[in-house]
RNA sequence: GGCGCGUUCGUCUAGCGGCCUAGGACAUCGCCCUCUCAAGGCGGAGAUCAUGGGUUCAAAUCCCAUACGCGCCA
C-alpha cells in the first residue's frame, strides 16, 4: 500500500462525544498514527435543528482529553482552517451544489416534489401490501412541463439519487469482506433537502473524496448506507475509499449502548476518575485485540501493534469492571507527584487542603496501590486532614473494647519523647511495648490504627504514624482516650 | 416487513483443518504474604466453540440451513 493513508472522524455536533465516538475515533487515530498518515477531523453539521456549538466544544475537549490529536480540522468553533477547505460541512455548501447540479444535468439525479404526507400515505400502502416501504419513484420521468406547474404550485422539491435498477453493489470491507446488496432494493434516496441542504450520505461522500480519504473507518450502523455512497461515488467517476466497518459496543442488555444503560459520555468518564490513557487501553481493546491477547499497552506500543487485522466482526460488551481494573492499573503505575497532580481536582472539590497536616504527597503516596479511580483519592487520605471521625466499626469493636483506654494512654506516653519518630523505629518500639505487657500484637496495633485514623482499614500501620508526625498522633490517641468514658 | 451483519467461559477475547482433553485477561472462589484494607504470588471453578445437517482420515476452524441477537431502511 503506497497511497498515502488519511482517515478522519466525522461526528455530528448534536451531543456530547459518547463512548462509541471516542472508540471510532481511537481507531482511526492509531491507524493515522501507525502507517504515519494523516487524521482528518470533520464536523457533520448539516442537521441545523440538532446541532450546537456547545457540542462541537465537548467533541474536541473530549478528544484532546484523551490525547489525540488531529492533523487537519476545526482547532475551535471559529478556528476553521485546512488545506481543504473548512471542516463544516455548513461552511461548504457551495461545493454539494455543484455536485448536485452536475448530477441533475446528468440525469443521475432528479427532483421529487413529493410531500411529508405523499411519503408516508406511500408507506402506509406498501405497509398494507407487505411490500417493503420505500420510495416508490414515482417523480422519476416528470416532464419539464409537470415541473413547472408543481413548482408553479409553491411545491419544495427534494433530489433523489436514481438508483440503479439492476445488478448489485459489492462493499469490499476490511473486516468483514466483500458484503453484497442488491440494487433494486435500495431505494432512490435524497440528496439534497427541501430546504437546500445537502444529506448525510451525500455530503459524506463528496467530502470524503475532496478530502482526499484513503480510508473509512466507522461503525457498523453505517454499514447498509454504503452502497448508496458507492453508488455515488461511481456517478461522479470517483474511485472510492476503503472502506471498514467496526462492530459495535453494546450495553449490559445487549443493546446499542446509549443512555440509559449509565454513563455514556467521555467527559462523564473523567469526572469519574478514569485517566485517559487507561479509557483508551480499554476502548482499543473493545473490538480489536492482538494473537497473544496483551492486554496493557503503552501509548507507543498501541501505535505499534495497532492495525485492522485484528478487529473483531462481533459486538463487544461495555464492562465498566474491567475499565476500573484498568484505571488502577494505570494508576499504580503513576509517579507520586504526577498522580497527585493528576487527583487535584478533586482533592480540591473535596476541600482537602495541606494546611498543617502531612505533604498531600506523602499521604497520597501512602495509599497508592489502592486507588482504582481519581475519585477515591481523596476519601483515603481525608483522616489526616479533617477532625476525628469514627466509623461504627471502629467505635465498637475496637476501640470500645476492654483495656483500650488503657493501652492508648500507655502509648502515648511511650511515644510522647521518642525518636526518631520513623517507620522502622516506630515498629521496633511498638513491638517491644507489645512484648512488655504481654499484649498480642493485634490488641495494640487496631486500637492504635483507630484510634489514629477513626477507621479499622488504612495504610500500612508505622509508615501513616510516620508521615502524621508526633504532635498529631499523641493528640489523638489522647483525644481518642478521654472520649472512651 | 425487507436487507445486512453477528453468534468461543458471566464479560473482553486467542484460535484462521490436525499443536484444542479450547489459551489469556476482567470478574468470582480458595490458599500464601500480612498490622487492617489493598496490591502481589499460587491455585480452582467456569465454554456440549448457538443448533442441525453436510465436506474431510480429521472441524471451533470450510459449506448449507435453522434459531436467536443487533443494525439499517421505513
Amino acid at each position: 500500500m503506497t497511497q498515502k493513508i488519511r482517515t478522519r472522524f466525522a461526528p455530528s455536533p448534536t451531543g456530547f462525544l459518547h463512548i462509541g465516538g471516542a472508540r471510532t475515533t481511537l481507531f482511526n487515530w492509531l491507524f493515522a498514527r501507525h502507517h504515519k498518515g494523516t487524521f482528518i477531523l470533520r464536523i457533520e453539521d448539516t442537521d441545523e435543528v440538532r446541532s450546537t456549538q456547545d457540542s462541537v466544544s465537548a467533541i474536541l475537549e473530549s478528544i484532546r482529553w484523551m490525547g489525540m490529536d488531529w492533523d487537519e480540522g476545526p482547532l475551535d468553533n471559529d478556528r476553521d482552517q485546512g488545506p481543504y477547505g473548512p471542516y463544516f460541512q455548513m461552511k461548504r455548501l457551495e461545493l454539494y451544489q455543484k455536485y448536485i447540479k452536475q448530477l441533475l444535468q446528468e440525469g443521475k439525479a432528479y427532483p421529487c416534489y413529493c410531500s411529508k404526507e405523499d411519503l408516508e400515505a406511500m408507506r402506509r400502502l406498501a405497509q398494507l401490501e407487505k411490500r417493503p416501504p420505500r420510495y416508490d419513484g414515482r417523480c422519476r420521468n416528470l416532464t419539464d412541463k409537470q415541473k413547472r406547474d408543481l413548482e408553479a404550485q409553491g411545491k419544495k422539491a427534494s433530489i433523489r439519487f436514481r438508483m440503479p435498477d439492476e445488478g448489485v453493489t459489492v462493499v469490499p470491507d476490511m473486516i468483514r469482506g466483500d458484503v453484497s446488496f442488491e440494487n433494486k432494493l435500495q431505494q432512490d434516496f435524497v440528496i439534497q433537502k427541501t430546504t437546500g441542504g445537502p444529506t448525510y450520505n451525500f455530503a459524506c461522500v463528496v467530502d470524503d473524496h475532496h478530502m482526499e480519504m484513503s480510508h473509512v473507518i466507522r461503525g457498523d450502523e453505517h454499514l447498509s448506507n454504503t452502497p448508496s455512497q458507492l453508488q455515488l461515488y461511481r456517478a461522479l467517476g470517483w474511485e472510492p475509499p476503503k472502506f471498514a466497518h467496526l462492530s459495535m459496543i453494546l450495553g449490559p442488555d445487549g443493546s446499542k449502548l446509549s443512555k440509559r444503560h449509565g454513563a455514556t459520555s467521555v467527559l462523564e468518564y473523567k469526572n469519574q476518575g478514569f485517566l485517559p490513557e487507561a479509557l483508551r487501553n480499554y476502548l482499543a481493546l473493545l473490538g480489536w485485540s492482538t494473537t497473544d491477547s496483551q492486554q496493557l499497552f503503552t501509548p507507543e506500543e498501541l501505535i505499534a501493534r495497532f492495525d485492522l487485522e485484528g478487529c473483531q466482526k462481533s459486538p463487544a460488551t461495555f464492562d465498566p469492571v474491567k475499565l476500573t481494573w484498568m484505571n488502577g492499573e494505570y494508576l499504580r503505575k503513576l509517579p507520586v507527584p504526577e498522580l497527585v497532580r493528576r487527583a487535584s481536582p478533586f482533592l480540591e472539590a473535596a476541600g482537602l487542603k495541606p494546611n498543617g497536616g502531612p505533604q498531600l504527597e506523602r499521604a497520597v503516596a501512602l495509599e497508592h496501590e489502592k486507588y482504582k479511580l481519581l475519585t477515591e483519592v481523596p476519601g483515603l487520605v481525608d483522616f489526616f486532614y479533617k477532625p476525628l471521625q469514627f466509623t461504627p466499626k471502629a467505635m465498637d469493636k475496637v476501640l470500645r473494647a476492654p483495656g483500650v483506654k488503657q493501652v492508648l494512654l500507655d502509648l502515648a506516653e511511650a511515644l510522647k519523647d521518642f525518636a526518631p519518630f520513623t517507620d522502622k523505629a516506630l515498629e521496633e518500639c511498638i513491638r517491644k511495648f507489645c512484648a512488655e505487657r504481654g499484649l498480642k500484637t493485634g490488641q495494640v496495633f487496631h486500637p492504635l490504627r483507630a484510634a489514629t485514623t477513626g477507621r479499622t482499614e488504612g495504610p500500612t500501620l508505622f509508615l501513616m504514624l510516620e508521615v502524621m508526625g508526633r504532635d498529631m498522633v499523641l493528640s489523638r490517641l489522647r483525644e481518642t482516650a478521654a472520649r472512651l468514658n
